[in-house]
DNA sequence: TTGAAAGCGCTAACAA
DNA sequence: TTGTTAGCGCTTTCAA
């Protein structure tokens, strides 16, 4: 009486459907090759329903020699509405290809290995890009494919490429850089900075004045002071949320924007379009490029060569009144 | 020649070390009984040091007859702050237990539980409650524990509660709801709504006008409008960023805060304290929480009693210029 | 077309 | 104190 709940096992499909425990396998994985009749393949759908049967993920894991997991790293707060449609987006695609998308937040490397090592993990995506000890120190924990494997860099430099140019074309001369303190954020600011530096330089104009600008007013201020200081005009903040922090800043320091200092963020976060002014910011499309890394993942896996990367989609300029 | 860089498997680290796989096992988890001398145990820690063995996850699950994953079951997302902090920190005190948290974004159950069976995860954590349907279904998927199961909805409340509390004190005799519109929201929201409500009554007020509010600027001025015209003096917001669209509304409407109206946001988000006016809001110590949640997960999966829960971490009203 | 059998890498009784 | 051994649930080669 005390029936401990056991699992429903292939065995016990089998068992039910009065086949051996192999044809369940090829029949709930439909593999090529062994043409199962119809009226075999039903029996054991029919009872592997029944039973309400589910694979064991850990034994097929074991068995085949991979998991279906893809890992998404991501950095560690929070997370905007960007990203959050471009994980729902890759999480539909995985799961059409019979991959399973779970997520990671944490900024340091040893952790990802960890986690990967812990869901074993076959694939992992991140945001931005891996460098190379990390795509190492990741195949070594066991993941097949981590994408992107370091080209995709270009994509974070569109960012800041599209918030300067923005700036520029808007006849400001002398750019900020709000950079952001949290350490889980750098990387990404570093790429997105050398996009701001890149249309800098492709316009002749100086190295922007990069300051670290903290989520509090008060030292938002002291950088915008800086940032007048310098005759900056126009200043580039990381993401939103800083964005949002230099608006702040602006307003204490007494600074009017766009008037006196035009800021554009970047990723649209839901609030963005709420502050006063309204935020200037850059926004991705992310749905597509959630699409795209799926079916690499997937082709990748399953060894067939990774899908000549589609159309790469670009960053996009929404234009508000902090500009 | 064509090394597929095999994997090290515990048999390696026991050949290296001249011991038996057993012996490697009880080193490598500390299995207390088995008293090993420090110096076969040392010889096999160094021996997977220097092989940089990795115990396969799924092969220990499936021995071991459970995973070490825990699963954060989030709402659809966009991710704040408050549950960035949360996650860090329920990882954390995870860890330190030798679990392991990876997260799932997502509002229905079917994919709820299709990703708890891919991960095999042992454990889920959700931010709300779970209905009891949901809790059979995850048992069925294989997951073992599951929190909270129902009884945490009190801290949910005690959100709403305090936001109604701190306008009651100030005077205020009628109040408004600010409902977000993201199903994925609402859960969570009717439970703190049920605080408001409660505090009202407490004093004898009257229901809340409940509104929902889009994050955009028009519907939230619709809101404003709605609510000064039923003589609201002050809303309870779901949480900050529906706040900052009440804000962004009333501006737009010409109605002054706190003077017009009073807005109480919830979560604190970093962003919440650079707004015009600043927004007072309700905070969660989540840090506290994620370590309960990760000692109760901890215990029940080790069969201990789960720990008589600490004393409840109440939220905290934040005062800022909004009300 | 189906089944038997050999593992995948690990854990945990049970012996020694 | 350490090793032997039998699985965990599934996949997959090889025979039947």
């Amino acid at each position: 009486m005390r029936q401990v709940a056991k699992r429903v096992t292939s065995a016990d499909v089998a068992k039910e459907a009065g086949v051996s425990r192999t044809t369940v396998s090829f029949v709930l994985n439909d593999r090529p090759g062994h043409a199962i009749p119809e009226e075999t393949r039903e029996r054991v759908l029919e009872a592997a329903r029944r039973l309400k049967y589910r694979p064991h993920a850990s034994a097929r894991a074991l068995a085949a020699g991979h998991s279906d997991i893809v890992l998404l790293a991501l950095p560690d707060m929070p997370i905007g509405d960007g990203v959050s449609r471009f994980a729902e987006e890759l999480a539909a695609a995985l799961a059409d290809r019979g991959l399973t998308l779970v997520a990671h937040a944490g900024a340091d490397d040893r952790s990802l290995q960890d986690v990967c090592a812990a869901v074993d993990a076959s694939a992992v995506i991140g945001l931005g890009a891996f460098d190379q000890a990390t795509v190492q120190a990741l195949r070594a924990a066991g993941v097949k494919v981590v994408i992107p494997s370091d080209g995709n860099a270009p994509s974070m430099r569109h960012v800041g490429r599209l918030q300067a140019e923005h700036l520029i074309a808007r006849g400001h001369r002398r750019l900020g850089y709000a950079m952001p303190t949290h350490p889980s954020h750098l990387p990404m600011a570093r790429h997105r900075l050398q996009g701001v530096t890149d249309a800098c330089a492709a316009a002749s104009l100086r190295h922007p004045v990069v300051i670290d600008v903290e989520l509090e007013v008060v030292a938002a201020e002291r950088a915008v002071r800086q940032w007048t200081s310098h005759s900056v005009t126009g200043v580039c903040a990381f993401n939103d949320e800083t964005a949002l922090a230099v608006l702040a800043g602006a307003r204490v320091a007494g600074v009017e924007v766009p008037r006196g200092l035009a800021v554009v963020g970047a990723d649209d976060i839901p609030t963005a379009a709420l502050s006063l002014p309204p935020l200037t910011t850059v926004s991705f499309d992310l749905r597509e490029a959630g699409r795209q890394r799926a079916e690499a993942v997937a082709s990748t896996l399953a060894g067939r060569a990774p899908a000549p990367g589609a159309a790469p989609v670009g960053p996009e300029l929404i234009g508000r009144a902090s500009s």
